[in-house]
DNA sequence: CGAAAATTTGACATGACTCAACTGGAGTGG
DNA sequence: CCACTCCAGTTGAGTCATGTCAAATTTTCG
């Protein structure tokens, strides 16, 4: 078996979760993937671009990002492997990103086109069930960020933070978890001291 | 035509501002269609309930909150007439709601139960589509949410707040628009005398 | 090794919260 | 119709959480 056959396999696997793939929607779905590599720092998607992937991470960290008025980041989304990564706005209504989507690591991402996404969504239901389930709960980790930026404060989500993403935490800079948790890097690193 | 064949026809035209229903589609439809009316302060979901229906108010005014560790409200959806209400994670993950959905005025609702309107999905795919463009933007809005409290301070959020919000900001008391916003009620008060 | 990037540190500024007191209007009951 | 109560809104003093800026230090990586 090739790395690329083992690739897909983690791909089968990590959709066998939540919905069961019998043969044939295996085979179709194996046939639309396309594999994309990224170089550390290199962008998958900018601002003025439209989303028209599904984006797998096999194997890297990414994360999703957009500046403010003041050229600020702030980090939306982080992924390692395993992790969907996308701007989902501009893949759902097929609008302009204003989101950066770039590599921390050197990454290899499988990719779904949506048009043949879409094609098999309809002879093969669990697919669609599939990423169904995903957008929903995307839905839900956007509405628990709200909440959270509401009950907690910024100590609380940087507990909360490592929880979530206890994987990822080790392998992305400090400032960018701060643009994740929306406080300065300097106050991050206070609250680190402060609580060690 | 009696009242309620009026508020059958804001639905439909409501709807029908996103997707074209045929008649076919426009009978089905209307057969699943139970109308709820609340009292003011009265509650449709709390928490512990699972919210079973989409709900679409025809008069009246409503809001989505939940109550922190502290007991304190947050609210996250305002609505009047002509759009939708619910707790939008219960009624997609069939989970208990942690969320209170409260009727703010007096209010009429159309409601539709999940059960029907998922047997609807299946032979009438306008109604499966223009309810999978409202999930879309009910994540393009949170994510908004997200995006604003990450970027602004509490008085740009109060500014794009009554933009968004216009005809809802004279109907609601000024302490939910605080506990939208994620500020003290003396905060806001505050804020507006300062800006006047 | 050396340069650039990330992190830490500290002084100071400010946005937002807390608490308590006060004001004013909207019911409600007599 | 008045008196009373209650709740929303306002005001102000003091405090705390977090931001800003600049400099020092550490880490990363070519």
């Amino acid at each position: 078996m090739d790395n690329s056959q083992q690739h897909i396999q983690l791909l089968i696997k990590h959709i066998n979760q939540d919905v069961t793939l019998d043969e044939y929607a295996t085979d179709k779905l194996s046939s639309i993937i396309v594999f994309k590599e990224l170089g550390k720092k290199e962008y998958l998607i900018k601002p003025g671009e439209t989303a028209n992937t599904m984006n797998f991470i096999v194997q890297g960290c990414m994360r999703s990002y957009y500046l403010d008025e003041n050229a600020q980041e702030h980090t939306l989304q982080l992924g390692i492997e395993e992790w969907w990564i996308n701007d989902l706005y501009s893949y759902l209504s097929r609008k302009k990103s204003r989101m950066y989507v770039q590599a921390l690591e050197k990454t290899l991402l499988i990719q779904l086109p949506r048009i043949e996404l879409e094609k098999l969504y309809i002879g093969v239901p669990e697919i669609s069930n599939f990423f169904r389930l995903k957008i929903q709960s995307a839905y839900v980790a956007v509405q628990e960020r709200v909440i959270d930026s509401m009950s907690d404060d910024a100590y609380q989500r940087y507990e909360s933070f490592r929880k979530t993403y206890r994987d990822i935490e080790q392998r992305v800079p400090q400032y960018i978890i701060a643009s994740y948790l929306g406080v300065t890097p300097e106050f991050l690193s206070y609250l680190r001291k402060k609580h060690s």
